[in-house]
DNA sequence: CATGAATGAGCATTCATTCAT
DNA sequence: TATGAATGAATGCTCATTCAT
């Protein structure tokens, strides 16, 4: 009889618009992109887009949402392997290709913009303490296998590897010359750096 | 009496504005920062606002004009040193002594928000050249005088230092445990690492 | 089989329909009360809402066309009746009754919000003229009988018992004190005193 | 220096917009009336409605507020009266002139559509209360004056005043024949006849 | 018949900016 | 010079209604 919905195509559409709103977002900024130029982008009706979500700060949240995903998935399939090190150069390859990714450092940029909102605060915390999580566990496997230098916390070596990585990401959004291409190497050897001591 | 125009009055009407919008906008970003609430922190009505500043966007191009003049100033101050890596270590203590500063991040977060208006990012991009010229200025000089790596181009190396300083200040304002005071020292030695290669 | 369409489950549909946006309507008033909750209310999807009703307005018509269709029907059954002052008293009662139904009472205040729409106008002066016409004719009847006063005509000592009947009802719905249970034999002596003169 | 705000000024203009919303909720209803309807009515633009009010709520609370002041600055100006008998007679004349005042049965109308917001329901009782007050202290002392029935308290002869009153004004915005001028005569026989019991 | 996803017109409200005083 | 009342364009969001399944 009735129409059941079909919770695949529900969940195509909802990303089609988390991916619509993140173009936007990289663009315009949180408040600057409307949710009218998101409908636009996403080829739907604004009744469409408050159909899928709330508001349009819940957007925002689902993609933030999503971020945490994507990093305990990670962690779960690189839980198999053996060598903590090879490991660790694997994530710094996964932040060189990010920053390749042109929404990524606008986007960003545009949340850094809505830290006002607790929420969002809370969100962002949580997405920066899921990364920290993982590279902080491949850290201490390899202090332990005594591949890298044990006189730093895995903590803290964790938070240095987001400095790097984070500053990184920065650069290249801030800077046309300093790609992933050119600098990828250096920043393989500043890790290094970092990790021997 | 007194109907002529006091620059000095002026110029200090001026600042103090600039100073209430930096801490609005550090409090809730710039779109955020309505300009009733920057009255509010100023003390003065919205009419004298509009009185000091084109438009509300005016102030913000105007508080990045500041920082470059402010690293402008730093520069010539710092001409007359004679030891290359003596200055460098300077510059990242300063960056250092900038993480404390509460409304720095905040702003910083807030401005990344604007970054869609073209005024905007190149307000942005000439406050990171100034920064990126006073660095390769120095690099350059330590390279001469043989303290440092000469592998790498004076360019890339200040690149590099920003990474690290701005990797620095966004951790610093992620992570509550990640302070001047607890990682300064390793910040001097990850410096050090860069430098020396 | 059974695609023939059965006019008594599509009446008793309609009607059950009727019923929750008659509750909607007095909870909430008419444009408080969506269809989305009076779907909800019904235990129907909006489809189907629409299925039964041309617009949201439509319903609220129907209701006040049943309102009009069940005075016209109590007018039949209280046809055969030989004593008009006690039909009179007996329409009191039900009066009397109607303000303890809280729904009643609600809903009236509801319709009122809508009044600016000619067709809900329309439908509310047709309501007031059954309930008049019902009035007047045993008024008539008891002035023919020399149970009433006569020096007012039907028409007005009609219009004068509405004043009292729709007066208390409005009373009984502002104040909790004002009830039917405390105040019916001061309504039925009101009224005794309005028909003697 | 600084422009002082004329408060006179304020006043007026907020007692027009006032004016202008209680002519548009009159014919539309409160939901009915858009603020930009009020505002072509009172000849203002969006933002200075918003200027002198905080929501569309406001103006209607403050109507009611406007209403409850009206009623006690009445109050007191009939205070030294010494017939209590002709001040009641006086404020039946009272409900006569308000029920030839179009405006106001669509008004009351309007604003029953409002009453699930608790803070109308709230003012709506205040108003109430107010115009029960009045006429339950005349009633009282035309009691101990014995002008009038003692057998009903001030306040149940109060409230079916309001009964009467409230029902006249009902029945005069529901049919046009039905009119102060007609019907003000018998209006005062009906309170009469309540009055003596 | 029954459904609920999709739609977009319409609304209350915000806020940068102007201008008369 | 300093003010703040007045403005209206722009925005996020609601909800009655349609229609493909």
């Amino acid at each position: 009889m009735a129409r059941t919905i079909d919770p695949e195509r529900h969940r195509a559409r909802r990303l089609h618009i988390i991916d619509a709103a993140l173009t936007v977002f990289a663009e315009r900024g949180y408040t600057g992109a409307t949710t009218a130029a998101i409908c636009r982008e996403a080829g739907i009706g604004s009744g469409t887009f408050f159909h899928y979500f709330e508001t349009k700060k819940s957007v925002l949240l689902a993609i933030l949402e999503l971020g945490i995903e994507e990093t305990q998935q990670l962690a779960r399939d690189l839980e198999s392997h053996t060598d903590p090190l090879a490991v660790l150069g694997e994530l710094v390859d996964r932040a060189l290709a990010d920053s390749t990714e042109p929404r990524l450092a606008g986007f960003v940029l545009a949340v850094g913009g809505v830290m006002g909102e607790p929420e969002v605060a809370r969100a962002l915390a949580a997405d920066d303490a899921a990364q920290h999580a993982l590279l902080r566990t491949w850290v201490a496997r390899a202090q332990r296998a005594g591949q890298i230098r044990t006189d730093l916390s895995p903590e803290r070596l964790a938070s240095w590897m987001q400095v790097l990585l984070g500053g990184f990401l920065e650069r290249a959004a801030a800077d046309a010359e300093f790609t992933a291409a050119r600098e990828g190497d250096e920043l393989r050897a500043a890790v290094d750096r970092l990790l021997r001591g």
